[in-house]
This record gives structure tokens, C-alpha cells and sequence, in this order.
DNA sequence: CGTACGTTTGAGACTCCTCAATTTCTGTGG
DNA sequence: CCACAGAAATTGAGGAGTCTCAAACGTACG
């Protein structure tokens, strides 16, 4: 997917259609492409907040380390989407950015976004679709974190995971890798390690879920949403104005 | 604060400093004001979306119903905040928002805004600035929701709150008015109301805070954050580049 | 083959929830 | 100004869900 086209581009398309110059304008946004190994850190939190990347390949995670000692989990990065467009207005970083296995990133500078602003008034409103998404999975997420079972909290991640797969990928099948632990599922959920092995067996033993290896298997994908009380459909998305 | 001045040019201005030229131009945006009643819905969750609006006066509310019959509080609206920017990109809305108290809204079309992007990267920059400033607040909210006790959730709530009531308002003194019920409270942390209660009770009894008949006194902000693990300093904005 | 890491399982403790009863606050009309 | 009704807040008791600690097991990798 990254290869042929500009991430960039290819993730603003899920937000309206591009033209060739569309698309052509955005590609000349990323810079070289970089290797990053498993576990790298992309950058800390207060870190100095110059520009933004794009996931070419592998997956990445956003976190924080709380005064307790706990580690939370704020964004999972999957391959295509973009890092830190979040800091676009602060000095430092508001997270720290690890890869969760090897990949490859560009660098993209907050400087030449702006240059965007200035030639395209679609582009901007593009931009602006990404960052509405990106807040709306947030709010989704809040809503489905504070107070809800571990079953549900589980059952949301998972869905979550498949369901924005699924829009990169229409023909992503019931088995697909998922490189996370479970300590890295339960800083996303907000459980213990622990409890996230039990709440997994008991999916298994349903037969709602399959893990093995990395990989996941999801038999009944309706079933799940189900049980992560997932109803509100982040994929209406409007064709932005012109 | 909205009626000498807009709410959206008083707004941005959190952002960069504006010329007159700016605050003329963002002044149009902005629609005669309506009066809204305590407890007035602005829209419901699925609602068309075409446009955002600004509060003058009065305190509101985002809000989510969940399957299972619990109601979710997603954001709360200060005056002089915007609400439904989240939408941008959506055809419908995300949740449904409520005014906690009588107040002013001012609306203004998603169109309007698009239009501004043509005429100024400067006010598109500060658009965007809105936007990452209000995933901030919610990401941050998210981290301490998610694997925090009754003591951090409440106290997070109630700092947050000052702090953002002190950024409009520098002059903000101990004691400020609050207009929530604890059952409001519950909804926003994700705990019981009864729960909210006793929280409450200690912190009296640790003088960490007074309430009483909508109004908050907070003899100690410093000691609450720490009790929040408030850390992050949302407030360290960049100038947007021109 | 050994070591390290991730996962599973068990037991006891603690936080928070639910339900229900009581008290306090708030606003309204007499 | 008082009496009242309705809402909001408090308090208590018992129970469910999740945590922590600890040990055993499995799997990947040197």
C-alpha cells in the first residue's frame, strides 16, 4: 500500500476523493522513507514538536508514563495512518511514540503543512477530516473506557483493531496479525495483564475470539461488536465542501 | 466576555495573537445570539450536521447514550467555548449536547468556516490549533479515566475545570461556580453517584475542596492536582506560524 | 539447552457498585 | 415567613468485579 502511493495520500482518500494533482501535491509533503526497528522510540513526550510522520509499514503506539508508574496506552498507529498531528499546536510533545515492531516513517514538518493551507482550500479541509477522525476514535474510545466491564472494554479493542483494518483493507479476512501483548492491551483498556488473560480465555472458550502467535481470529465479528457495545458508525464520513 | 468581544475571536485568541483585521473578520462568522434554557438540547446524537456554534454565556454538555442505559458525559462546554467542531467531517453528530444552565449560543455553518480557510492560512492555523488543543483535553481526560481510582478520577475533573475556568479568566479566584450535580459529576468520571458522594465527603474532610449550592472552593489547587496527577501542561502553546 | 518473556491459573483483598432508607437542599405556593 | 414537594446528597450493608501477589506453564530466541 505504501509503495505505490504516498501515505498521505492514501490515508486523506478515505476523506474524499483526490485529484492527480491532489494527490501529486501530497506526495511531495513526505520525505525519504526511514527504517525504524521493533520497540524504537519514535520520540518522548516533551520532546520538542516540529513535524508529524506517516506509517508506512508496522505499528506503533502513543503512551504515557503516569506519576504512579502505571503505562497507559493512548492511540494504537496502524500501517497508513499518521503520527502526531496532534502536537500540531504545541511546543512540545503531549505523548511518547514507540513502534510496536519494525516499520518505516516519513518525516513530514508542520512548516510545509501550512505551506498546504496556502495553495489548497480542499487539502485543508481534508486535513481538517483527518484530525475530526482521529478526535471522534478518541471520543469513541472515552466512552467505551470509563466505565464499562472488561469484557466490553476487550471486546472494543479488538473490534476496533478489525474494524480500521478492514477500512484499509477491504478484503481483510476473520485472521489477521495483531502484534500486541497483553500488558499492551491492558495499558489500552485500562486492565491488569492478568485480567485481560482471563477476559481472552473466556472469548476463547465462547468461541469469540482466537489469539495465537500474533495473530487473531474473529469468527464472528458481529458478535464481538456486540459485546464491545459498539454502535456508532465512525464511517459516514461527508464529502467535504469545496 | 461574548458580548463586548466574539466568542470565536476571544477564543482563538488563546491561540496567537490576533490583528484587528482577524477579529473583524472572525466577528462575521458568528450569527445573532439565541437564548437557550437550562437543560435545552442543541441537537441529538445522529442529528445533520452543517454547523458548530459558540457559547456566550452558560455551561453545556456532550453527551452519549449507551446501549446498556448508562449516559455517558463525553465534554463539557465552558463560556465562551465551541462547540461541534468535532463534527467537521461528519454528516451526522457524534452526541448529543445539552446546556447544563440557561445561556447564549451564537451558530455558524461548517460552509463559513471553509470559506475563511481560503482567505487566511493565518486563521486556518488557528483552527487547527482549536482542534489539536481540544484532542489534547481529551486524550489527556482519556489517560486518567481510564485505570484511575474514584480519588484521581474526581479530583482530575474538578482541576480541570478550574484550570480551564482560570485560562479564560485569569482573576478566577478559590471559590468558583460550578453548575453540576454529582450525578452529572458520576456520568463524566464514569463512577456511581453515591461513589461521587463519599469522594467528595473525604476531600471535605482533607479540606481539599468545599461545595456547596453550585458553587466549588478550592483552598489548595496544588494539592488537588497532585491528587489528580495532573502533570501535562496543556497550556504551552506554540505561536502558529505564519 | 537454557534463559527470558509472555501467558495462564489460583487465592485473598480491596475498590466500587447496587439497592434502599434517610437527610438535606431548593424552589414553590400558601 | 412557613409548609410542602421534589430533587439532590448522604449513609449503611452486602455483593460483584477487578486487583495484586505468587507460582506454574508455554513459547521464542540466543
Amino acid at each position: 500500500m505504501s509503495q505505490q502511493e504516498g501515505c498521505i495520500a492514501q490515508h486523506f482518500s478515505h476523506y474524499g476523493r483526490l485529484t492527480e494533482n491532489d494527490r501529486r501535491r501530497l506526495e511531495t509533503l513526505e520525505g525519504s522513507s526511514t527504517t525504524v526497528g521493533k520497540g524504537q522510540i519514535l520520540w518522548y513526550e516533551g520532546d520538542a514538536a516540529r513535524d508529524f510522520c506517516t506509517l508506512g509499514q508496522g505499528w506503533a503506539y502513543s503512551f504515557r508514563h503516569m506519576e504512579d508508574g502505571t503505562r497507559h496506552i493512548l492511540e494504537l498507529f496502524l500501517p497508513g495512518d499518521v503520527i502526531g498531528l496532534r502536537e500540531f499546536s504545541f511546543k512540545q510533545r503531549l505523548s511518547s511514540v514507540a513502534m510496536l515492531e519494525a516499520g518505516e516513517i516519513r518525516l513530514v514538518a508542520y512548516r510545509e503543512l501550512i505551506a498546504l493551507f496556502r495553495e489548497s482550500t480542499r487539502l485543508t479541509s481534508l486535513c481538517l477530516a483527518v484530525f475530526s477522525y482521529q478526535q471522534a476514535l478518541l471520543s469513541e474510545r472515552l466512552a467505551h473506557l470509563s466505565r464499562r466491564s472488561a469484557r466490553q472494554r476487550v471486546a472494543y479493542l479488538l473490534f476496533e483493531i478489525f474494524s480500521r483494518l478492514k477500512r484499509n483493507d477491504q478484503s481483510l479476512g476473520e485472521s489477521f496479525r495483531v502484534p500486541l501483548s497483553q500488558q499492551q492491551m491492558a495499558d489500552a483498556v485500562g486492565l491488569s495483564p492478568v485480567h485481560v488473560s482471563r477476559t481472552l480465555s473466556a472469548f476463547r472458550q465462547e468461541g469469540l475470539v482466537k489469539r495465537s502467535r500474533g495473530w487473531l481470529h474473529l469468527p464472528n465479528p458481529v458478535a464481538l461488536a456486540h459485546e464491545g457495545c459498539v454502535s456508532s458508525d465512525l464511517h459516514e464520513i461527508v464529502e467535504p465542501l469545496e
